[in-house]
DNA sequence: TCTTGCTCCTCTAGTCGCTAGAGATCGTAG
DNA sequence: CTACGATCTCTAGCGACTAGAGGAGCAAGA
């Protein structure tokens, strides 16, 4: 059962380069390689490769994703640390979506106008000055 | 009315190197220099890099930012593309959001858990399996 | 006058997570 | 044998900065 690195690319629908750039800085395990130098994957790397990307998805940065893969390599630890991971990014989700809810009002205001020449223009106007603003600098 | 760059920065809070770094990329036009090469800033850069700071709050992009700072520069055109400029960036806005929100759903799932091991960690196993995730791939 | 300490100068390289491209080699089908 | 596709390595680029090295300018105090 050996694969391709297309092949691999297929099944994980992770693009090639992405697939070596991930072994280069340890995120996947470098496979073997057949006679003439090509990378020979097999089920063991399906799996892992679907497991970052399915965490990829989902937001969580590589440096997060190789805390996971060690933990889920350790069955029999306790949890804590990954659930603590998820609590993390969840916090930076919503964070995220707070302040872009923010800008949202922020611009659709802006959007509001129709004014025909520049001159009167609300977006310009709007962002050169502060005033006009209800937002807050973010950290 | 001379600033020194160290001044510009505390007046509109932009960091030092990222002044530097607008001039480099022309956000900002090159200043004058002293006799000992410092730049020298006026009311007129307070303003520009006023303008740019709040853009850049609000989200637009430094390619945007230029466009809408050649508009500003030229008060008796039609402001169309400043409002298209804006709203194309508030559906840009409504779709991280979107799609933040789709995240934050699957995450709390995740964390929705309090098992000891990580044998039966719900965080583990939903990243290892895509089926028990109602994620869909983003673009 | 000298020194201390701050600001400023330029230049290069690093961040993150890839992506693109060049130029070479391997493997296979006709 | 030849053509073509898949793969190899290596380097550089993206956006929007940020960090650091190594040097020079400048003002105030001793």
């Amino acid at each position: 059962m050996n694969l391709a690195i297309g092949e691999l690319s297929k099944r994980t629908g992770v693009k090639i380069p992405t697939i070596r750039y991930y072994e280069q800085i340890g995120i996947l395990p470098e496979p073997p390689r057949s006679e003439g130098n090509r990378r020979l994957y097999d089920e063991t790397h399906v799996q892992r490769l679907g497991f970052v990307r399915h965490a990829r998805e989902l937001g969580f940065d590589l440096d997060a994703i190789r805390e996971l893969i060690e933990l889920a390599g350790h069955p029999s630890r306790p949890c804590e640390k990954a659930d603590e991971i998820a609590r993390a990014h969840l916090a930076k989700i919503e964070d995220k979506i707070a302040r872009l809810s923010a800008l949202r009002t922020e611009v659709e205001r802006m959007t509001q106008c129709s004014n025909e020449m520049v001159e009167n223009c609300r977006v310009i106007e709007v962002l050169a000055d502060h005033g006009n603003c209800v937002h807050e600098t973010r950290r």
